[in-house]
RNA sequence: GCCAAGGUGGUGAAAUUGGUAUACACGCUACGUUCAGAACGUAGUCCUAGCAAUAGGAUGGGGGUUCAAAUCCCCCCCCUGGCACCA
């Protein structure tokens, strides 16, 4: 049968309608209706066309966003651009053109294609990270933090390729390597602008607790925060008035200690140098010359085998008083704790394979399980848990955290170390030695030193410049802008010089939802009354790749502003949740190099946006990845245009009452589709309308219950849905409606079959009433002459009835 | 090594959270429609035995709890992501 459903022909007009009629604007300060906030990660707008991942998660979450209305909530649901980053200044070096253009030109595109997929954004808020009156007032948070002290200076290392003489990105350099040009990357110091974010590191683990992530983002946040409680101590070196600051998180194991390690790299070895025995001290110098050529991949695939060289010099525990030979060991990193570290081989395995290299002994001062103190012989007895402590003095008889607590009390008293905290999670380096990002609102001064630029001379707009690639020296592109360069100090009025360091890409994103509320203020990040009403983001949905840094920076630059009392919650958002991705068929990624991208445009030209969007949702569960397949996308199609007809034919069949099955059905699936997009379940939710067109396809319908049939598909095909909305002879839109609530009497049923087990397998099913008594069900069952057979006659030792799910019978 | 999320038909996947395992869709098979293809329609499709009714088996493997396990507990195997000599 010819299909009468020709999306190409309608569903431009419907676009056209929504976005000019603005109907899909969040309503600010409407205290009639709950707000919700349902913010969806903004897109890098790159040279390509928007990517199928694009258009999965934002088809979902527009579904969601559109239901939401309907049930009357006042939903915000915007759209921006995060478009400062290098892929942008790479092509424009690439092609010579400036990136303020050709950034003009990618969010053009984008935004088309996002329209042409019928996306319900509200457009009124729509933010660019890289417009001046946006990027004003992330100039504005760093001058905030930079007066509070939270951004400082340091020297820091950057990647250096020594070939091309440019400072590159991390995301450049990969398996070591400059990735424009293969040549090995060195490490560079350079002076740098840090932000601190470990300040807040207590606080971002901690504060977790007050939102609704799903359980994997949070101990990912936590894993990378890795916030842990150290123990400093020092120990004299022997002869010498000298002492090591030695660093552990396992104080009731210093008792076990036998040894002590320090990083090659560490400085306190040059000064011990004098002191040590000749012939040692020749082999430590040897031993630094030959660590420092190591990588840190080498040193990683060397972990097996322990090296180190023995410095002929002793330390007295100040804990329990032994005397400790002190090593240096490249399986020690100078950046974790002091760089020092005792050895603590019966419980640690790492040190465990060092002391059987050296011959240095184990001393076991923890008990394993049921009092388990079994001398450690071999690597794989290393016993790395807690447990009940002995062999240790003032320790004896505690547990493991009972004897931290009085570690702790026993250093601080005796004077001799203090704990402290300390986190996997490092200050961020904020600067960029590249052009295309938000200028650095600093001045140096050589009389004042930094001075910020005055709030009122903000945005300190981007110049646009000859040359986009990093200088020779390794600092920015800006640096050859001398006209820009030279300035006057703000506060002495005498020559200075700006920053040319620029913002990362991070900078833009990490406020852009505080944006959203009130985007067009000019005389504040965003109103307070706006803020408040709006925050917090009730559902933010997003990929696991940003889960870890941009989670963190977004979260820890809300918390500074709520301290400032700007922001008006402790945290930014409710709920996080994660999409998987969009893989090529056979499920590898979509890449231009292996030619298995799939473009949106091409779809939406081929089946129509409700067809493309349908299918996105109904590819596979959200969380998950999936993947694409021309041939699975025809399913939907043919079910699309099934359902087409089928509204049509039962329009104009449509009589005084629906067939009464079909009325209930009806009801249900309302319900499911209702239950099935709020929890997030899109793929489910697209099967449950399947499961009902093949059920009720040629049932007789009234005409409310029609109406009905397309208020359903509203959500998840907005296009179609307000097609035969106006075909049916209504002039307002489908998507204004109210969506129905189902009369609770319609779900419950007053008869279902339930199926009978004996003795646990299914031996037949029976009706019964729902208001039956469970000694009624048994005496259906009992009288059944199928069942009864499988009886054989037996003794009933048990009835089970579950109410209208199952019954039971154990013979 | 550690952390996280998984493993269900030929494929993508469902399963009201302990209650009829495999819904829905793809693919495949047969028949029909069509000049042909595409599209469409009807029927079938977890495995084994049987013409059939039916019986037995099956949710990575093994054990356990329970009237009842894909779901809960213990051990093992495999795939995917993240972190990684973090003391």
């Amino acid at each position: 049968m010819e299909r009468t459903y020709k999306p190409q022909e309608f569903e431009k007009k419907w676009q056209d309608k929504w976005f000019s009629e603005l109907s899909y604007e969040g309503k600010d300060l409407d205290e009639t209706r709950k707000k919700y906030y349902l913010l969806v990660e903004f897109p890098y707008p790159s040279g390509d066309s928007m990517h199928m991942g694009h258009t999965r998660n934002y088809s979902m979450f527009d579904a969601v966003a559109r239901l939401r209305r309907m049930k009357g909530e006042n939903v915000m649901f915007p759209m921006g651009w995060d478009a400062f980053g290098l892929p942008t200044e790479n092509y424009a070096i690439k092609v010579k053109r400036a990136p303020q253009d050709i950034t003009r030109e990618n969010i053009d595109t984008f935004r088309r294609q996002l329209k042409s997929l019928g996306l319900s954004f509200d457009w009124s808020r729509e933010v660019n990270t890289t417009d001046p009156e946006y990027y004003k007032w992330t100039q504005w948070i760093f001058l905030k933090l930079y007066e509070k002290g939270l951004a400082y200076k340091a020297k820091k290392p950057i990647n250096w390729c020594p070939k091309c003489k440019v400072g590159c990105a991390n995301e450049e350099v990969v398996d070591g390597k400059h990735e424009r040009c293969g040549t090995e990357v060195e490490q560079k110091d350079m002076d740098q602008w840090v932000l601190r974010i470990t300040e807040y590191a207590d606080k971002l683990d901690k504060d977790l607790d007050l939102t609704d992530y799903v359980e994997s983002v949070k101990t990912r946040q936590r894993n990378w925060i890795d916030a842990k409680t150290w123990y400093d101590v020092k120990y004299q070196v022997e002869g010498t008035d000298e002492y090591m600051q030695v660093s552990t998180t396992r104080p009731d194991t210093q008792f076990g200690a036998t040894f002590v390690v320090v990083a090659p790299e560490h400085p306190i070895l040059q000064e011990l140098m004098g002191k040590m025995p000749e012939s040692n001290s020749e082999e430590v110098q040897k031993y630094i010359e030959s660590s420092k050529k190591k990588s840190d991949l080498e040193r990683v695939s060397e972990s097996k085998n322990k090296t180190g060289a023995f410095t002929g010099l002793y330390c007295l525990n100040s804990i329990s008083g032994e005397r400790l030979p002190i090593y240096a060991a490249d399986f020690v990193l100078a950046n974790i704790g002091t760089g020092m570290v005792v050895g603590v081989p019966a419980h640690d395995k790492r040190d465990f394979d060092f002391a059987q290299k050296f011959n240095i002994p184990v001393i076991r001062v923890i008990e394993g399980p049921d009092g388990d103190r079994s001398e450690i012989k071999e690597a794989k007895d290393v016993y790395e848990d807690e447990g009940t402590v002995y062999g240790s003095g003032f320790m004896n008889g505690l547990g493991s955290e009972e004897a931290r607590v009085k570690a702790a009390e026993y250093i601080k008293e005796k004077g001799i170390g203090d704990t402290v905290r300390r986190y996997h999670l490092q200050d961020w380096i904020f600067s960029r030695q590249h052009y295309w990002g938000e200028p650095i609102p600093i001045v140096h001064c050589p009389v004042c030193g930094d001075v910020a630029v005055p709030e009122d001379q903000l945005p300190l707009e981007l110049p646009y410049v000859k040359e986009y690639e990093p200088s020779v020296t390794g600092e920015s592109p800006l640096a050859a802008m001398t006209d820009w360069v030279n300035t006057k100090c703000p506060k002495c009025g005498g020559d200075a010089k700006r920053e040319t360091d620029t913002m990362p890409n991070w900078a833009g994103s990490s406020w852009y939802f505080i944006r959203y509320t009130d985007p067009h203020n000019t005389k504040a990040i965003a109103s307070p009354e706006l803020m408040k009403y709006w925050m917090p983001v009730d559902l933010y949905e997003g990929g696991q790749e940003h889960v870890n840094l941009h989670l963190l920076y977004s979260r820890f630059w809300y918390k500074f502003l709520y301290d400032q009392g700007i922001a008006p919650s402790p945290e930014p958002y409710h709920k996080r949740t994660i999409h998987g991705m969009v893989l090529g068929e056979g499920g590898a990624k979509m890449s231009k190099s292996l030619g298995n991208v799939i473009s949106p445009d091409d779809l939406i030209s081929k089946y129509g946006a409700d067809v493309t969007r349908a299918y996105m949702m109904f590819m596979g569960p959200y969380e998950g990845d999936v993947v694409w397949s021309a041939e699975t996308i025809n399913g939907v199609k043919r079910f699309v245009s099934k359902y087409y007809d089928f509204v049509l034919n039962a329009w104009n069949n449509k009589q005084g009452e629906s067939d009464e099955a079909a009325h209930k059905a009806l009801a249900k699936l309302l319900k499911r589709e209702e239950d099935n997009l709020l929890s997030l379940k899109f793929n489910t939710s697209i099967s449950a309308l399947m499961e009902f067109y093949n059920e009720y396809s040629k049932s007789i319908f009234n005409q409310e219950d029609i109406e009905k049939l397309i208020i359903v598909i509203a959500p998840s095909l907005p296009h179609m849905s307000e097609e035969l909305w106006s075909l049916i002879g209504h002039k307002d839109s489908v998507h204004n409606q109210q969506w129905p609530n189902v009369d609770e009497k319609l779900l419950q049923e007053e008869t279902i079959e339930v199926p009978v087990q004996i003795n646990g397998k299914v031996r037949g099913r029976i009706t019964i009433s729902t208001s039956d008594t469970e000694n009624l069900i048994r005496e259906k069952v009992l009288s059944d002459q199928a069942l009864l057979g499988y009886l054989n006659g037996g003794e009933i030792r048990k009835f089970i009835y579950v109410p209208n799910k199952i019954v039971n019978v154990v013979v």
